[in-house]
RNA sequence: GGGAGUUUAGCUCAGCUGGUUCAGAGCACCUCGUUUACACCGAGGGGGUCGGGGGUUCGAAUCCCUCAACUCCCACCA
C-alpha cells in the first residue's frame, strides 16, 4: 500500500490509457458483417468542428456524450465506429486566410485564386486538427485513422456530385435574387446565417416635396443614407390623406430626382405617416414593390458598404459613415423634420457580424420543398427521434415555412461550383463535373465545336453547410464504395448544439432521403448549452470561457466529464462553474482509495465470517437492480442519471456500505472468498463506470489483480441485470435506517462507537434480522429481541417497529418522556388525518379499493405505534 | 407580432397516465470527528405553503383556466 498515494494522480494514468488503447488499435473499427463476436454495428460522426476552431466548453460535453455512448455500445459488443474529422468551414476559415495574408502585406485580389488556396491549405495543415488532438486529452475514442476534411478528395467529388445530381433534377437554379450580403466578406449567405437583434438606432423624419406645389409628404427611415437611391414614395391607396397626391410626383431630396408617388396596400396606414420611400436595391420589401411597380432600381452601393457613383454624393464613404454625414445635406435642402432614438431588428452575420445588407445579386439557389417533405414526415413518424421532444416542433415550423437555399458564396475556400460558361451572357451554362465534360456538354449547347478558352468555370463557392449535409454519407465515401456505408449507415446516435437543427440536422435529414433514400441517423440528442454561472453563453468577448484542457489538467478529464455529465440533462442549459468538475475530482479520489483499500489486504486462508457472505450476497443484489436503472436511464438518453445511479452506487452503496461491512479490523486479514468476489464486483462496477470515466476505470480494473494481454475494461462485457431479490434490499435498507438511528443517537449522547451498545426489538425477528452480523458490525450493538428493561433509553420507530437503546445513567427521565410525548402526538394527528379520510363515503366508496386497503394499512400501522409508546410511557410513569 | 419551453430546498434538477408519510436527489450549508482507504474524508443534522390566483375532484406538485417572470426559436413593418 505505501507505494499507491492517497491522492489519485491522473496525469500519467489518463496519458498511459490513452496511449495503450491507441496503441492496441482499440478505436478502429472496419465493416464484418458476418462476425459473430459483434451483435451489430454502432455508429456515430461526429459534428465536425471548423478546422479554424479551437476546443471550447460546448464541445467538451458533446464529445464526452458521443464517447460515453460509443464506449457503451462497444461494451454491448457492438462493433463500434464513431468517425471524427473536421469542416472546412468557407467563411470562417477564408478570413483567417485573408487576415494573415494581410498581416504580411498580400492582398487577396493581387495573388489570385490558385496562389491563395495554397496558402488557405497550408494554414489548414498548420492550424487544422488542433481541435482533434484536444480531444484526445478528453478520451475521445474515435477511429482516428478514419478522419475525414469536407475537402478531401473524395469528399468534393461527392460534393459537386451531388450538385449535379439536384441540378440536373431542376432542383437547383441559377437566378437574380435579393439576398443577404456580407459586405465584410463580400459573399452572400443563407438567412440561417443572419442573425438578428434589436439594436438601438436613430429615426429619421424626412420631407419630400411634392414636384410642382408647395406640399410637402413625410417619410420615417432607419437608412437615410438610403434616399438618394429612392425611385418612388408609396402611400395606401385608401389613405384619404394621401389621395389628392396619387399620380403626382415627389422630389427626392439632394439629388432632385423626381419619383412617382405609388399607392399599395403594402402600407400600413396606421403606422409612422402611412407614407414610405421605396427603394428596390437595398430593401426585400421595397425590391419587391419595384417588380409590382416597374421602378428603377438605382444600387448606390458598392459590395463593400461604401457608396458608390450612383449615389451621386458622398461617394466612397462607407454607409454607416454616409448615414452620419447625410444628415447635415438634408438639413441644408430643408428636408429634415427630425431625428428620434429608435430600436429596431437588425441583421448581422454570424460570421462577421457585419451588417447584412440586401443586395440584388445571381446566385445559386436549392428549390427545398421537395427535399424538405420527406425529411419532415421521416421527423414526425418518429423514424428519426429527437431528444428532447419539443425540438420536433421546431422542426416541423421550420420545414413546412422552408425557402429557397441561397448556396453560392463569393469566396475561393470551399467546393466551386461546377457550371461553366461559355457564351457571350453569363446565362449560357453548363454543369458538369470536369472541365473536359463540361466542353462536350458546353459544345453542344453551342451547336459548335469549344476551346478549353472559351470556357470558364462559375468563380463562386458553395455554402459549407452543403458539404456538411452529406457527413453522415460522404465520410465513408459513400457514393462510391458501397461496402462501408452498407454497414455503418444509417449510423445510430447524432449528439449536437440545438443552434444548428436547421443548418445542419434538418439538411442532414433531408440529403439521408434525397441521396440514400434512408434517413441519415436514428436519434438526435441535443445538447443544452454552456453558459457561465451568471447564466450568460459563453464567448471570447466576455472571456468566461474556461479554457478545457486547463480544466483537465486541474480537475482531470474524468472529473470534468462527470462534472458537465451530472448536471446535463439532455437539451438543458448549463450553468457552468468550474466547481462541477470539483465533485466529479472527488469522485475519481473516493474510487482510487476503495482501490487502495482492498490492494492493501492481506489475504489468510479462513472460513467466510457470516457478516462478509450477507454484504456480498446484498451487494450482488444491489448492482443487479441498479443495472436495470442504468439501462434504463441510457435508453431514454438520460444521462445524468446515469451518472447520477453510478456515483450512489459506487459511492455510498459499494464504500459507504458495503466496504464498511466487510473491512476487517485493524491488523487483521480478509478471507479468499470475500476477496474475490470484492474484485469481482468492483469489476463490474468499473464496467459501468467506464462510459463515463474512461480512465479510473481502467486504472481500477488493472490494479485489482494481474491481467493478461487484452484483458481491460475497455473490452469488457456490459454486465447484464440478472433479477434482483427485492426483499432482500429492502430488508437491508432497514438495517440501514437501524444503524443511522443508534449513530444518531450516540451522536446526541456523545457516545464513542467504541462502546457497544443494547438494541431491543420487542416484535422478534423479522426477515431483515438476516443481517444482525451486519447490524452488530456497523452500529457495535448487542442485539437481543425482546423487550427491554425498564429504565432510561433513547428509542426510534421504523414503520411498525419500535427499536429500544437503553441508556442507563445517560438520559434523565423527563428528557425521554418529553420526547416521547412529541412523537405521541404527531403520530395521533397522522391517524386522526387517516381517520377523517377513512370516515369520508365520498372517499371510500369513489376511491380504487388498493388506496383504500392502503389508507386501512396506515390506520393500522399508526395504532400500532401509538401503543407501543403510550406502553412506554407508562413505564416511566 | 407569432410559436415553443421553463418556473419544486441556497444551486442544478427528479417527481410516469392525479392516491403507499410524495414533497425527493446531488452539491452547497450547519454540528461533531486526527476511527489504521480516502479531510478531494467520515458520522449526524437543518432547509421547500411545489411562481401567484381560481377551478375540477373524496383527494392535485401532478388535470383545466388565468396572471406573472424568465429562456429560446421564427417573422420584411418603414
Amino acid at each position: 500500500m505505501s507505494e499507491l498515494s492517497t491522492r489519485y494522480n491522473p496525469a500519467s494514468v489518463e496519458e498511459k490509457w490513452y496511449k495503450h488503447w491507441m496503441d492496441k488499435g482499440y478505436f478502429k473499427s472496419m465493416p464484418d458483417p458476418n462476425n459473430e463476436k459483434y451483435t451489430g454495428a454502432f455508429t456515430v460522426v461526429i459534428p465536425p468542428p471548423n478546422v479554424t476552431g479551437v476546443l471550447h466548453m460546448g464541445h467538451m460535453l458533446n464529445n464526452t456524450i458521443q464517447d460515453i455512448l460509443i464506449r457503451k455500445a462497444r461494451l454491448e459488443g457492438k462493433n463500434a465506429c464513431w468517425v471524427p474529422g473536421m469542416d472546412h468551414a468557407s467563411i470562417a476559415t477564408e478570413a483567417k486566410v485573408v487576415k494573415r495574408l494581410r498581416e504580411k502585406g498580400i492582398k487577396k485580389s493581387d495573388i489570385g485564386r490558385e496562389e491563395f488556396l495554397k496558402h488557405a491549405w497550408e494554414w489548414k495543415e498548420e492550424y487544422g486538427g488542433v481541435i482533434l488532438e484536444q480531444l484526445k486529452k478528453l478520451g475521445a475514442s474515435c477511429d482516428w485513422d478514419r478522419t475525414r476534411f469536407t475537402m478531401d478528395e473524395k469528399y468534393y467529388e461527392s460534393v459537386l456530385d451531388t450538385f449535379i445530381h439536384l441540378y440536373d433534377k431542376g432542383l437547383i437554379y441559377r437566378g437574380a435574387r435579393m439576398v443577404n450580403w456580407d459586405c465584410e466578406a463580400l459573399t452572400a449567405v443563407s438567412d440561417e446565417e443572419v442573425i438578428h437583434t434589436e439594436e438601438n438606432g436613430k429615426l429619421y423624419s424626412v420631407r419630400y416635396q411634392v414636384a410642382g406645389t408647395n406640399e410637402f409628404v413625410t417619410i420615417a427611415t432607419t437608412r437615410p443614407e438610403t434616399i438618394v437611391g429612392d425611385s418612388a414614395i408609396c402611400v395606401h391607396p385608401d389613405d384619404e390623406r394621401y389621395k389628392h397626391l396619387h399620380g403626382k410626383k415627389a422630389i427626392v431630396p439632394i439629388v432632385n430626382r423626381e419619383v412617382p408617388i405609388i399607392q399599395d396596400e403594402y402600407v400600413t396606414m396606421d403606422f409612422g405617416t402611412g407614407c414610405l420611400k421605396v427603394t428596390p436595391a437595398h430593401d426585400a420589401n421595397d425590391y419587391e414593390l419595384g417588380l409590382k411597380h416597374n421602378l428603377e432600381t438605382i444600387d448606390i452601393l458598392n459590395a463593400n458598404g461604401t457608396l458608390s457613383e450612383a449615389a451621386q454624393v458622398l461617394v466612397g464613404e462607407d454607409r454607416f459613415e454616409a448615414r452620419k454625414k447625410i444628415v447635415p445635406l438634408l438639413e441644408a435642402a430643408g428636408a429634415l423634420v427630425k431625428v428620434e432614438d429608435y430600436q429596431n431588428k437588425v441583421g448581422r452575420s454570424e460570421r462577421t457580424n457585419s451588417v447584412i445588407e440586401p443586395r440584388l445579386s445571381k446566385q445559386w439557389f436549392v428549390k427545398m420543398k421537395p427535399l424538405a417533405e420527406p425529411a419532415l414526415k421521416a421527423v414526425e413518424d418518429g423514424d428519426v427521434k429527437f431528444y428532447p421532444q419539443k425540438y420536433v416542433n421546431t422542426y416541423r415550423y421550420w420545414m413546412s415555412n422552408i425557402k429557397d437555399w441561397c448556396i453560392s458564396r463569393q469566396l475561393w475556400w470551399g467546393h466551386r461550383i461546377p457550371a461553366w460558361y461559355f457564351g457571350e451572357g453569363d446565362d449560357d451554362f453548363v454543369v458538369a463535373k470536369t472541365a473536359e465534360e463540361a466542353l462536350k456538354k458546353a459544345s453542344e449547347a453551342a451547336g459548335r465545336t469549344l476551346a478549353t478558352n472559351d470556357l470558364h468555370q462559375d468563380e463562386d463557392v458553395m455554402d459549407t453547410w452543403f458539404s456538411s449535409w452529406l457527413w453522415p454519407i460522404s465520410v465513408f465515401d459513400g457514393f462510391y464504395k458501397r461496402d462501408e456505408l452498407d454497414y455503418y449507415y444509417p449510423t445510430n446516435d447524432l449528439v449536437t448544439g440545438p443552434d444548428i437543427i436547421f443548418f445542419w440536422v434538418a439538411r442532414m435529414i433531408m440529403a439521408g432521403y434525397e441521396f440514400e433514400g434512408k434517413k441519415p441517423f436514428e436519434n438526435v440528442y441535443f445538447t443544452g448549452i454552456i453558459r457561465d454561472k451568471l447564466g450568460r453563453k459563453m464567448s471570447k468577448s466576455l472571456g468566461n470561457s474556461p479554457d478545457p484542457i486547463d480544466l483537465i489538467e486541474k480537475y482531470s478529464a474524468d472529473g470534468v466529464r462527470l462534472g458537465l455529465l451530472m448536471t446535463a440533462p439532455a437539451g438543458n442549459d448549463i450553468p457552468f462553474d468550474d466547481s462541477i468538475c470539483e465533485q466529479g475530482r472527488n469522485f475519481t479520489n473516493k474510487i482510487w482509495n476503495a482501490l487502495r483499500l482492498i490492494k492493501g489486504w492481506e489475504v489468510a486462508d479462513k472460513p467466510q465470517p457470516e457478516v462478509n457472505k450477507l454484504a456480498v450476497e446484498w451487494l450482488e443484489n444491489r448492482i443487479n437492480k441498479e443495472i436495470s436503472e442504468i439501462n434504463d436511464h441510457y435508453k431514454k438518453y438520460r444521462l445524468n442519471d446515469a451518472a447520477m445511479s453510478i456515483y450512489k452506487l459506487i459511492w455510498d452503496e459499494f464504500c459507504s456500505w458495503y466496504l464498511e461491512a466487510i473491512k476487517p479490523a485493524y491488523g487483521d486479514s480478509i478471507d479468499q472468498t470475500t476477496l474475490d468476489s470484492t474484485v469481482s464486483m468492483f469489476e463490474k462496477l468499473s464496467t459501468l463506470l467506464h462510459p463515463m470515466m474512461p480512465f479510473i476505470s481502467e486504472e481500477v480494473w488493472h490494479g485489482l489483480k494481474e491481467r493478461s494481454e487484452g484483458d481491460c475494461v475497455f473490452k469488457s462485457n456490459w454486465p447484464v441485470a440478472n433479477p434482483a431479490d427485492e426483499t432482500m434490499i429492502s430488508d437491508f435498507e432497514l438495517v440501514k435506517s437501524i444503524i443511522t438511528e443508534v449513530r444518531s443517537i450516540r451522536a446526541s449522547k456523545s457516545l464513542s462507537p467504541k462502546e457497544q451498545l443494547a438494541l431491543y426489538q420487542k416484535a422478534g425477528k423479522g426477515s431483515y434480522s438476516r443481517f444482525e452480523s451486519v447490524l452488530v458490525k456497523l452500529a457495535n450493538v448487542d442485539v437481543h429481541w425482546s423487550a427491554a428493561p425498564e429504565g432510561p433509553s433513547g428509542s426510534f420507530i421504523l414503520g411498525t417497529l419500535e427499536f429500544t437503546v437503553p441508556l442507563t445513567g445517560l438520559v434523565d427521565a423527563g428528557e425521554e418522556k418529553s420526547k416521547l410525548e412529541e412523537e405521541l402526538a404527531y403520530q395521533k394527528g397522522f391517524l386522526n388525518s387517516v381517520l377523517k379520510k377513512l370516515s369520508n363515503e365520498k372517499f371510500v366508496g369513489g376511491a380504487p379499493e388498493a388506496v383504500v386497503a392502503a389508507e386501512r394499512k396506515k390506520q393500522n400501522d399508526a395504532e400500532t405505534r401509538i401503543k407501543s409508546i403510550e406502553e412506554k410511557l407508562a413505564t416511566l410513569g
